[in-house]
DNA sequence: GCAAAAGTGTTTGGGATACACCCATGC
DNA sequence: GCATGGGTGTATCCCAAACACTTTTGC
């Protein structure tokens, strides 16, 4: 590697997309641009990346200051998902973004520099960048996920029935399951165990809640679906 | 998005962990670091993405320019792998590396600023930076990928024989298949389709050839093994 | 004829799929 | 007693896994 000219790299971003169910519908974090380009328009919680900084640590940084989101507390599951690196992607320059996947329950931001909101996947305003794009991708690989692994349990609370778990499978990947085989298949897969509560709510029967056996991420032995 | 003080990015490079089979063993091309860091250790193909540059772009330069390899001709496969960043992961400074995972075959570096040579993955010589760790990372997603993807298309000629593509997977498994339910599995899937010719070397039974309808990535059916 | 790789079928078990009714509760 | 969601079992089909011998060639 040599210096035959002033090395100038580009400008280095971190781009996070956290889902979360609300209501059973796949929701996605948004912020309101409050300044230039695109200022007004809902884009991810994302911003510079610094020399020292490693991108996750950045990430946790900026998520936390625009959006009043703690990622090691509010976020379930994290993972680096893509670096998109196109030219024209910003309009001011060359940035080059290293995006995160994360997965949670129940994100309320909490304090936040900029206007911050849950949009349902199904149903996103415009977005500023290659936002869109970087969403779609995310969807896809979130999809991808539930079928060989437990990352289910990034979406639930720790405890719940059986059909709250299968509502959720229902929502992120958009259509229906069978009742009994999905619970006969998730029950053999042993990835969850009875506890000794019940559900009650509304005029029908109780339901039994579940619990993971373990909530770090595991691939499953049979692919599921 | 604001600037509060000067904002220096990391150093932004690109890595290349290009495999091939060489006698049914899977290999990876290192070059030999002709200067500090690691003056002498072997490493993988990489470089400095300056601003403008895409990554994918910056390596097929880099790759042509110190290993004699043309991307786009010598490789049949190429995909964005992972984005390593963690600080001290080169001694001169903060660089952040987007790797890329590549496949091909009977890959002849032409002409090379820097040694280049093919190591069996099994046998690697102490490599520089975290190379290690970036090449087990795609040795993992290679395999992962050879199950639910025609993938194994990348390291084959265009006319092979049904033995030469279970050898082909057994090498980048890592295990042996039995060859009836292979043979049986394979042809069901529906990726490939005999031609006329016959392949005959050596004294024995000569072998039917076959090829590939697609030579571009395609998720399967049903997952493989 | 013999060595060496190519090619070929059947059986068995387990998981996937399809499908409909009873249970426990609140009002 | 009725509306609401919770909970359960069986029959069928297809695929995965296990397993050994015949065929075609060169020498």
């Amino acid at each position: 590697m040599k210096y035959t000219e002033a090395y100038v790299p580009p400008t280095l971003t971190v781009d996070a997309v956290l889902f979360q169910l609300v209501q059973n519908r796949l929701e996605v974090i948004l912020i309101e641009r409050p300044n230039d380009p695109f200022k007004g328009s809902w884009a991810l919680p994302g911003g510079y990346n610094a020399v020292g900084e490693i991108t996750l640590h950045a990430l946790q940084r900026i998520v936390s200051e625009k959006a009043g989101i703690d990622l090691a507390k509010d976020l379930s599951y994290v993972e680096q998902l893509y670096t998109f690196d196109t030219v024209a992607r910003d309009p001011r320059g060359h940035a080059v973004s290293v995006t995160y996947l994360g997965c949670g329950r129940e994100i309320k931001p909490v304090f936040a520099e900029a206007k911050t909101q849950s949009f349902p996947v199904a149903h996103l305003p415009q977005l500023a960048y290659d936002h869109h794009e970087i969403i779609n991708y995310a969807h896809q690989r979130l999809i991808a996920k539930l079928m060989y692994t437990n990352a289910i349990y990034a979406f639930l609370p720790g405890k719940f029935s059986l059909s709250e778990l299968q509502a959720a499978y229902e929502a992120i990947l958009g259509h229906e399951l069978d009742k009994r085989n999905f619970r006969k298949k998730f029950l053999s897969l042993g990835l969850i165990h009875e506890t000794e509560e019940m559900k009650r709510e509304g005029a029908h029967r109780p339901a039994r809640l579940y619990k993971f056996n373990s909530t770090k991420l595991e691939v499953l032995s049979r692919s599921f679906d």
